[in-house]
DNA sequence: TCTAAAATGTAGCGATTGCTACAGAAAAAG
DNA sequence: CTTTTTCTGTAGCAATCGCTACATTTTAGA
């Protein structure tokens, strides 16, 4: 009993990298099985069925993320220039890229209108703009209104340059400049 | 000869509004030759293969975005705030928030790896990064930065929020109003 | 009209998909 | 040591995928 859950667990946290990093294509319960070290006999004895199986494992990464984030985001307030470069220096970071690439993975999938992924966007996107939002140096009124732009100019360089986020750094640094006016 | 020119045309533009209305799943060659009205051993008869078909509507698909684009924005520069919540009153119009969609599916691909959607991608957004560039009314090496930021702050709401994008509007108009100060 | 070419239907192949029936092995309970 | 429960391998099903071989009909050129 207390054995099938660890190896829930142990799996779960295999594929969390996996997906990670292959995305949601390349989920086949064959291939992940294999990452899995197991078989796809397995996955759905351990788990009722493929759906059961993604939603664990997305719903960990996004536990995950949530704590790289707030590692590496201190707490005290901070002028928003300083939050959007930040925020843009991480992006950048691989780590952090492929989760976002994941993350533009499923908000296709929510924007043909599957309930489940719309869920999961929808949680990640509330996780980042709270923290964001915490962070601002601005009157309480808008520091949503700021964290969602800010959220939105970087995702939007990952949706326009998928293969080069270099190609919107004098964006971001544009933006930071209107934001030190403030 | 000619007959096979004009159906292929004629395959692509039932092919268009299929798959931008319905996005990159649900491909599948038979469903394709249904929406068609045609069969899937025809498809491949005026089409090499599934990645000629499909190039070839995408190809189309931009092309209509380009025409639908420059008709609706004017010619004349405009103050950037102006310039947003135009592009933004746009992107929420059905017709170019489907083309959006689309667009994400193919960057959540090109994201992976592929390199044919890669370049489809790269077109795109170049298109209207240069639409918008031209339309700006600020210094010159100054246009592309805010064309990008602007573009990447639309695109990045329907990151965001893939089932209602009417949540970011408080973003796009706090942006707008900093672009006032410019 | 006869013939060659172009167009289309029928049927199916081999691979992959998520998933399951069945049986046997391993472990726990008595 | 038995019996029962948990675990896992083998094998395969039905559906779908892109694609093709083959035969037939339709069209066009002589």
């Amino acid at each position: 009993m207390a054995k099938k859950e660890a190896k829930r667990a142990e799996i779960v946290e295999k594929l969390a990298s996996h997906i990670v990093s292959a995305g949601m294509a390349d989920t086949g319960l064959r291939r992940l099985a294999e990452v899995a070290g197991t078989s796809d006999r397995m996955l759905l004895y351990y788990f009722d069925d493929k759906e059961d199986l993604i939603a664990t494992v997305l719903t960990r990464i996004g536990a995950g993320l949530g704590e790289t984030l707030s590692a590496r985001f201190g707490s005290a307030p901070k002028p928003p220039a300083e939050v959007l470069r930040f925020t843009w220096s991480l992006v950048k970071s691989d780590a952090v890229a492929d989760q976002l690439k994941l993350w533009l993975d499923l908000s296709s999938l929510a924007g043909r209108g599957d309930a489940f992924f719309a869920g999961i966007v929808d949680a990640i996107a509330e996780g980042w703009i709270e923290m964001i939002s915490a962070l601002l140096d601005v009157p309480q009124n808008e520091q949503r209104p700021f964290a969602i732009m800010m959220m939105a100019a970087v995702d939007g360089q990952v949706v326009l340059f998928p293969t080069d986020l270099s190609k919107g750094d004098a964006a971001i640094e544009a933006l930071s400049r209107l934001l030190e006016n403030v």
